[in-house]
RNA sequence: GCUCCCGUAGUGUAGUCCGGCCAAUCAUAUUGGCCUCUCGAGCCAAUGACACGGGUUCAAAUCCCGUCGGGAGCACCA
């Protein structure tokens, strides 16, 4: 077994390209809007096991500016962004918050404007955009450094109202790429954050706060989707004026999870809304919520990176990491029978058995049989009761049967190579919460009850699910 | 439209930097067989790919050019 464990996790490593370093420094930058959700492992997962490899330090940053109207740090989201690290089993040693840093931004702020690499603008969202796309310069980008700091000020004491002055970057109006002309540095905000408060009013974007960050922690290498290339670019613009030193940047390519939607702002506003019960609502895909499905964390990091550092994009089907997670789960999980939706059939001609006995799983014998009733009325699930009418059928380690109509009629005992279905002369309520959280209700047997909450079991030919609660019992699907 | 990135079997992935050891790796999927009283697991086998077109070279998945296709950015979000 540890030999296996071995063998596989240096695979792994392989697949990973080597970082050309004696010393690794990175950093893990949620943003603190939602728990994180199994698109944010990737960066989760490549950060931690690249530290692991190199025994470098791992930081979490709280990427927890103000954010948009659209996209507001949730105060819930920071336990739950940390309880998902713990559940992933990432090693990180230092936490950082974004908001606690705001008078190092504003100090680097005005060092910027003062070395003339930045200027207070007046132009509407509206009017920067134009202004962008025609690759023309606005009248306050030629103000003195002594107008542009007065001004700063002026936004810091509040004499500007949210959108009415922004800090820009002065890189170059006429700059091919139409993303990088003069990028925002700081913009105002009147929004309140769950951890500062009102305490301040203008705030860094991304690229600001990153460029000081990452090197003020001394960051080797950092890591990010694709979508933040442009950032590389402003990055490196904003160190290079300062004349700080660069660090390596790695890039991982789009994952799509095919037919999931995984937008944590949508999720966001639907659970205000009502439509969606919480953040572990397996419609969310967050990590609580494949915690709850019974998904193992060795499974999705397995899942995660398999997939490598590649900048391809990739859209792959959940199954897949529903395969990574049977590996982990089938021998752990004993089985037992679930009738979804149950019909009553009567069977005809005589039982030779009093009891059944199946094993709880049926490559670990030595877990043992567990015993079912029998009877003559037997609940069978109505998808097979319908499907196989007229047909011979086997009720597992019971007998074979001829369904007419409510009537089973027996046909024999010994085993035979047919279809073969759970049935149950008599058991307890069961629920299952299905991944697109509607709940199936059937019955389940009684040797259920022998079961814990959290256990991971498997109901014989329906699939995996994990056990929430036992009164009323209830159940998680996993997948089958 | 502009800028950047990517393109190996159904899906992912190794190999691309440093051309030959690649008639191309592994996983998953699919199909068939074995095993098993689950549509689970296991075992064995088979199927299946270098986007296209030029060029360089004794030799190209690998280097160069072009084409096509996909993605991202062009937010006072991250």
């Amino acid at each position: 077994m540890p030999e296996f464990f071995e063998e596989e996790e240096e695979e792994e490593e392989e697949a990973l390209p080597e970082l050309d370093s004696d010393r690794v420094v990175m950093r893990m930058a949620p943003y603190p809007s939602g728990p994180l959700h199994i698109g944010n492992a990737r960066m989760i997962l490549l950060n931690d096991e690249y530290v692991k490899r190199y025994n470098g330090k791992l930081i979490l940053f709280f990427d927890d500016t103000i954010g948009s109207e659209q996209k507001k740090p949730l105060p819930e989201a920071f336990d739950m962004i940390k309880e998902g690290l713990e559940w992933l089993d990432v090693d990180w040693h230092e936490t950082y918050y974004k908001s606690d840093r705001m008078d190092t931004y504003y100090e680097y702020g005005e060092k910027i404007i003062e070395m003339g690499e930045s200027y207070v603008c007046e132009c509407s969202a509206k009017e920067l955009r134009e202004r962008r796309e025609k690759g023309e310069a606005c009248k306050h980008r030629s103000k003195t450094v002594e107008q542009n700091l007065e001004d700063w000020h002026a936004m810091l004491d509040g004499e500007f109202k949210e959108g009415e002055a922004i800090l820009r970057l002065k890189t170059d109006m006429k700059y091919p790429d139409p993303a990088f002309r003069d990028r925002v540095l700081f913009r105002i905000s009147e929004r309140t954050h769950p951890l500062v408060g009102d305490e301040y009013r203008v705030w860094p974007l991304l690229e600001f706060s990153w460029a000081i960050d990452d090197h003020l922690l001394g960051m080797t290498h950092i890591l990010r989707g694709k979508d933040l290339v442009m950032e590389d670019k402003m990055e490196e613009y904003i160190w290079d004026i300062f004349g700080w030193d660069h660090p390596e940047f790695l890039h991982y390519g789009m994952l799509r999870l095919k037919d999931v939607n995984l937008s944590k702002s949508e999720f966001q506003r639907k659970i205000s809304k009502g439509k969606i019960d919480g953040w572990d609502d397996p419609r969310t895909w967050s990590l609580q919520s494949l915690r709850r499905r019974g998904i193992q964390p060795e499974a999705l990091r397995d899942f995660i990176l398999d997939f490598g550092l590649s900048k391809t994009d990739i859209e792959v089907p959940a199954s897949k990491l529903y395969a990574k997670n049977r590996e982990s789960i089938d021998i752990v999980a004993n089985r037992y029978f679930f009738v979804p939706d149950p019909v009553e059939i009567e069977l005809q001609g005589e039982i030779e058995l009093e009891k059944a006995e199946i094993p709880r799983h049926p490559d670990k014998p030595e877990r043992g049989n567990r015993i079912l009733e029998t009877g003559k009325k037997v609940f069978i699930p109505r998808e097979e009761y319908e499907e196989y009418q007229g047909q011979e059928i086997r009720l597992k380690n019971l007998c074979n049967l001829t369904l007419e109509g409510n009537k089973g009629i027996i046909t024999g005992f010994g085993n035979k190579d047919i279809l073969k279905i759970q049935w149950l002369v008599e058991g307890i309520d069961v629920e299952v919460e299905r991944p697109d959280a509607t709940v199936e209700k059937g019955l389940g047997e009684k040797n259920l009850e022998e079961t814990k909450a959290k256990d991971i079991i498997q109901f014989e030919r329906y699939g995996f699910v994990k056990i929430l609660d036992k009164e009323p019992f209830y159940t998680v699907f996993g997948h089958r």
